[in-house]
DNA sequence: ATAAATGCAAAGCCTTTGCAATTAA
DNA sequence: TTAATTGCAAAGGCTTTGCATTTAT
């Protein structure tokens, strides 16, 4: 009944992913952070590569962008307009709001790109899994 | 040396797989779509579902949704901030641009989701591509 | 000592592709 | 007629997972 809390363990691996992933500004693949990685450690597999870049985003220790999901999904509107997703059960919502063009000058000034567009995407939770997570929440302050 | 200028086709799947979008207010996936369009074409395939796909956005009659880049990029830095993605070359870049709180609270006007935060990519072309693209123009132009 | 983490290899998913047959124009 | 498009099935690429072994604590 009782719950082991999980705890973490400083691997060799652990270590040298954060540290190469500290000094790499180039936001790279899972493959390529095995590649840096097997420089200090040539055994390390690509396994273990995915399975701690997912702990350690999970963590927060790192950070895995946003490319919302793997799989593509596409829409039969194609005026620009925003998104809404759920962290929680990955519905996507059209969000009535009017793209905003000057967003683009304002990041051409900080950029050394021909910046041409942008895109934005709100997280959030659906109203249904808003509702379940206030359930969850008053379930377990409820349960001591 | 004569181009073919390439020419597209109207048929019954495209036709179909335009109506469903149309109507599907849902941000479906491939798959879903396959579903939609199989109800009134039985013997339609997935592969031509996603080359259709492919097609009808690259023409822009619908539109693939931002992150559908396919493999998954990490960032060693976690304080919160933009990226520059490079339409061209893939490459991304960080914006040094404050990330904009308030946006939440004006996405949060619009919608019944309950917005817990952003993420905004910039898309544009980096220096390298910037100029190849420009030397292409050049050279195009120069053809007659 | 012992539960977490690893390496390895196999399996899973989504997506793309080659090819002979079909079909829109 | 004929080049684009399809269905089918096989192959690809990224990611996840099962399991025996190793390792941090």
């Amino acid at each position: 009944m009782e719950e082991a809390a999980a705890r973490f363990r400083m691997t060799r691996q652990r270590r040298i992913m954060l540290e190469e992933l500290a000094k790499m500004r180039s936001h790279p693949t899972a493959d390529e952070v095995h590649r840096a990685v097997r420089r200090s450690l040539p055994r390390v597999s690509l396994g273990t590569v995915y399975r701690n870049l997912e702990m350690l985003s999970s963590q927060g220790r790192i950070r895995k962008l946003d490319a919302a999901g793997s799989r593509a999904r596409f829409d039969g509107k194609t005026t620009d307009h925003y998104h809404v997703v759920c962290t929680r059960c990955g519905v996507v919502s059209d969000l009535p709001m009017a793209p905003k063009e000057e967003m683009n000058r304002a990041a051409q000034a900080e950029s050394d790109f021909r910046i041409t567009g942008h895109s934005l995407t709100f997280k959030g939770l659906c109203p249904e899994c808003w509702r379940k997570e206030q359930a969850d929440l008053r379930r377990q302050s409820s349960r001591h």
